[in-house]
DNA sequence: CTACACTCTGTACCAACTACAGGTTCAAGG
DNA sequence: CCTTGAACCTGTAGTTGGTACAGAGTGTAG
C-alpha cells in the first residue's frame, strides 16, 4: 500500500506520516523503482502505536524512548512503566493547572454583568 | 525604567516583552538618544494584564481580542463576558480531554509487573 | 494518448516564546 | 578622562508537532 492509502486506514494526516519517518519514530519504508513508498501491516501497525502515544499526550521524543530507538532496543516493563508514571504526573500536573484556570474564570465571568457597559469585572481582574 | 529593570519587576523574561511589543500587546515605548526603550508604571500595569491574561490561557490573538485592539476601543462587558465564557468552555473541554488521558495512562500502568521482563501491558495497549 | 489523481522533494508556516551573534551604550572605578 | 563590563540594540534561528504548498515526476483509466 502507498503513503495515502495508509494515511486513510489509519486516520493519519498524509504529510504527518512523512513527518514521522523523517523524526525517526516510523521505520522508512521500501520503494518502488520510481521512489515511492510501499507500506505493509507492519507498518500500519506501528504508525497506530504512535498515532495512540501521540493521542496520550507521550512527545515525540517519548515515543522514540517508549520504541527502545537509539539506546538498547528491548525495553523492559520496569523502564516503560517508571516512564508512564512520569508522564502521568505531568497530566495529572496539568489537569490541577487547568483547574485553577477554570475556577478563576467561572468565579470572574460570573460577576460580568453582561450588560453593554465599559467597566468589566474580568478586566479589572487581570489588571491586578 | 529600562527593559531589565521592568523585565526584574514583572517577572517576565527580557526577550518576551521585545516579542510582545513585536506582536502589537505592548504598545511601543519612548526610546533615549542612543535607541533604549524607557519605561513606566502603565507600561508595567499593561505588561502585567497581558501575563495574566497568558497564565490563565488565553491566546495572544485573545488578548489583542480583550484589549481592544485592532476594533473599536472600549468593548463593553457583554462581549468580554462571551470571550471569557468561550475560553472558559476550552479549557473544560481540556480538562476532560486530560482526565481521560490519566485515567488510561493510570489503568494501564497500575497492570505494569515493574518486572525487568520485555512483555509490558503499556506497550501492549498502545499495540492495539 | 491524454487527463487526472497520486506521489515525490524541499521548504515555509503556525503559536509563543527563547536564545544567540554581533554591534552600541551606559555607568562605575581607577 | 579612560577603561571595562553590564546592559542594551537589532535581526534571525531554534523549539514542538505538525500542516500546507509549489513544482516536478508517476500511475492508471478511458
Amino acid at each position: 500500500m502507498k503513503r495515502g492509502e495508509l494515511a486513510k486506514r489509519t486516520g493519519c494526516n498524509i504529510e504527518t506520516i512523512r513527518y514521522y519517518e523523517n523524526v525517526g519514530i516510523l521505520p522508512e519504508p521500501p520503494r518502488t523503482g520510481a521512489g515511492h513508498r510501499v507500506y505493509d501491516e507492519v507498518h500500519a501497525t506501528q504508525l497506530r502505536f504512535v498515532i495512540r502515544a501521540r493521542e496520550l499526550g507521550f512527545s515525540i521524543e517519548d515515543i522514540r524512548g517508549l520504541l527502545g530507538l537509539g539506546t538498547d532496543k528491548r525495553l523492559t516493563c520496569a523502564v516503560v512503566k517508571e516512564r508512564t508514571e512520569r508522564h502521568l504526573a505531568d497530566v495529572r500536573t496539568k489537569i490541577s493547572d487547568l483547574k485553577r484556570i477554570e475556577a478563576v474564570l467561572a468565579e470572574t465571568a460570573s460577576k460580568c454583568s453582561g450588560d453593554d457597559v465599559p467597566e468589566c469585572p474580568v478586566l479589572n481582574t487581570l489588571s491586578l
